[in-house]
DNA sequence: GAAATTTAGTATCGACCGGTATGGAAAAGA
DNA sequence: TCTTTTCCATACCGGTCGATACTAAATTTC
């Protein structure tokens, strides 16, 4: 009962999240917001709650629709695929909107006032979360001999998430896709091969690249 | 003539830098600022101008004074010793304030309001410079035989830069020095052995590391 | 010692921040 | 049709932002 909305959440949402996106949380006002989403202030906290709960609503909305590769990519048959679908997939979505460059879950709230330190708390968190899948994908590739024993599942993990956490930060620097492939390229240079030597896909792209190119 | 300064102004400077260092440009406020510095506000614009320009000779203090360690690399002998010593003197510097972790030329500003762009730009051209730097560092390792000629010395920098970026976002996320190490170690292990197969120092660790540790 | 100059500190500026009260319009149930 | 409920939009709240007048104190020059 009662009278309907007339925008709708979703799209509202999703603009939220793109100016969060480009600013940051801090970096964005409500003014921004409502241009954005062409919302009025009150309509943004009846549906959204507040700033704080807008943007955490906007990063899941990140999650699931942007960061959607990552767990796909974790279900590929060897670590070194799983680790290269992760690295060009974030090249491809750190590039593909000219207007909003990079990561929000990076660059979302990196530094800022202590006023922000839930949002950047809950950013710190949910990359602990990726993390923590990867390094469990990895610790399944040593159980499969697809990794050798000797491979430290948390430390290649880490690496991983650096090397994204690099790319992002490139990105919004305003780096191109080529150069974030290359960095790609570099990082998958040195990735650990099958130790047993079988093959587990038809492109057995398990011996080290050549130097660059 | 006239009334001398009670305060030193290098040492407002450091304690400015601190505070950017660790909320950044403009997650820092002017309370923050005499707070940290204990120079009330028209102190501060008298001695250092308004608050870009006071961020900018912070950030100028900050590669004189915490990223010295980065040219002094580039004079190592040979790559490997030159990244490896940049990796190593970044692990180091991101967490060695456990107050302040991370890199103020990375996190400073990122992502922010409009009103931040020239900082942001600031930023970026330094880093650039940085990679640049590095970038003529590898030339001269092509020429004198260190690199082989098939590497491509602009995607190498970039590939360091990056992983050096992605290091300062995990200090900032709360990543120990250990953690941080062993990124380093992973990222080390691609790096492109001397082709010539002649040594330029007496470690001799041009021959790739074993897979993490 | 008096004038000139530069500092320190208080108090304040207009603008914008995140967040709300309020009042009228619109849509549902009776 | 009338009541109730919900939404939209203007206008506004106290607080904080970066930046400055202004006054008084301190130091140099004349």
């Amino acid at each position: 009962m009662g009278r309907q909305r007339e925008f709708d959440v979703e799209q509202a949402l999703d603009a939220a999240l793109c100016v969060f996106w480009r600013k940051g949380y801090e970096g964005t006002s409500y003014t921004d917001l409502t241009q954005a989403t062409g919302v009025e202030r009150p309509g943004l906290y009846s549906a959204f709650g507040n700033k704080e709960a807008l943007f955490r609503q906007a990063l899941e909305r990140y999650y699931s629709h942007y960061l959607d590769y990552f767990p796909t990519a974790l279900e590929q048959p060897t670590s070194r695929e799983v680790v290269e679908q992760i690295f060009r997939g974030a090249a491809e979505l750190h590039t593909r909107h000219p207007d909003r460059p990079g990561c929000l879950g990076i660059h979302g709230a990196l530094a800022g006032s202590d006023d922000a330190e839930p949002i950047r708390q809950a950013l710190i968190d949910a990359r602990a979360r990726g993390e923590a899948m990867l390094r469990d994908r990895l610790e399944r590739a040593k159980e499969e001999g697809d990794l050798p024993d000797s491979a430290n599942s948390a430390a290649l993990a880490a690496y991983v998430m650096a090397v994204l956490h690099g790319m992002a930060v490139q990105a919004k620097a305003g780096c191109s896709r080529d150069v974030l492939e290359a960095v790609v390229d570099q990082a998958l240079s040195t990735w650990p091969s099958n130790p047993s030597g079988r093959e587990t896909q038809k492109t057995g792209a398990i011996k080290p690249l050549p130097l660059l190119y």
